[in-house]
DNA sequence: AGCTTCGTCTACCAATTGGTAGAGAGATGT
DNA sequence: ACATCTCTCTACCAATTGGTAGACGAAGCT
């Protein structure tokens, strides 16, 4: 069997909780309860609470960027197309984990330094992103307009849609596997149609 | 003047602040600092923390019903027009008070109970905006889809985007002035292409 | 005048928070 | 055999949390 390190069990359960419940919501006690470990463990690994926010913050992008990375390169030429692999490739993990695009969600309302740094995480990916809608707008592929905040307002659509259950439960949405199936093709012709020429 | 009433300013206080940082993180200390106070008086205005988060939910549902309800009724008869009017509306309040959208958005943290209640506060609003999806679909004056999930994900996306500065200062937006005409005319232009026939 | 209600206050309290100090068990290298 | 290093633990601590009990002044009613 794996035994996974104390380390990596803890980044997980605090992903989750952070996640679901927001940082400050979450004490050092609860993430180590859960791991089933003491609290003075987690400030072992993690000098403080600050340090573990951040080690978490980078793990999710680590894992988000690799997944995002993996679809696009996999993905055929039509940028439509490519956004929907993307899409399809975030909406498993995404809804496995809601904690992972919920993190992200979080950093907002952490200091301005966390903010920084997740960005500097992330930035690569922004940039590849913004540039390639850029390239295609520009070739009549996709829909013209500021490739920046079509950026902006494609993620914001999924984030938003992945990480707030209530506005589903709100439409009558339910969270079974029909139902999972039928979100994640409307959430694609949705896209489809926000970005299509 | 108008001197408004303790309990008045305690809810705006406490929208502001559990709007932007989240309910856990924001005391109920700090709240009644902000408000010129000592926290016995908010626990005298609210006998506990949970009703003072019930009576800001609620009077932000109503605050935004209102400016919801007003605009769809103002707006002229084609449904992108009038989408376009409801996003208008809201645009502005949701960029000078973040933290009514994000309110909204912190319900999935709380109890079930809690936005359960809020649920019922809003679900009017959503069977209408749902209704009236369904028959423009018919009407072939709109996408088709599922009106409920279109509804939601239209919704992830203007609450997405504005709750979510870090996402746009990511790709560079600044909030000035230029900068918001701006983005609210691209949010524009793409719920317009996500929902067009 | 006297009595009550309203709004805010001071004084506490038990529980929980993030964090420090340092002991002790096991493995590892010499 | 011994010293060192790695990891987890117990024992505390000061600060903050949501909340209770009740005093105090101002205003209104009789």
């Amino acid at each position: 069997m794996t035994e996974r390190s104390t380390r990596e069990r803890i980044l997980d359960v605090a992903l989750d909780l952070f996640g679901t419940r927001g940082v400050d919501a979450v004490s050092l006690d609860e993430i180590a309860r859960e791991v089933g470990v003491r609290k003075q463990t987690v400030l072992y690994w993690f000098p403080s609470k600050d340090a573990l926010v951040d080690g978490v913050l980078e793990a999710a992008a680590a894992e988000l960027a690799v997944v995002i990375d993996a679809a696009a390169r996999a993905a055929p030429d039509d940028p439509l197309d490519r956004v929907d692999a993307v899409v399809r490739a975030v909406f498993r993990p995404a809804v496995r984990r809601p904690a992972l695009l919920g993190l992200v969600r979080e950093v907002s309302r952490l200091g301005p330094d966390q903010a920084e740094r997740l960005r500097r995480h992330v930035e690569p990916l922004v940039d590849r992103a913004v540039s390639y809608l850029s390239i295609e707008m520009d070739a009549g592929r996709l829909r013209q307009g500021d490739p920046a905040l079509v950026a902006a307002l494609s993620y914001a659509t999924v984030t938003g849609i992945a990480t707030e259950p209530e506005a589903l439960r709100a439409v009558g949405w339910t969270p079974d596997a029909p139902g999972l199936r039928h979100l994640r093709d409307e959430l694609r012709s949705y896209l489809r149609a926000a970005l299509a020429p």
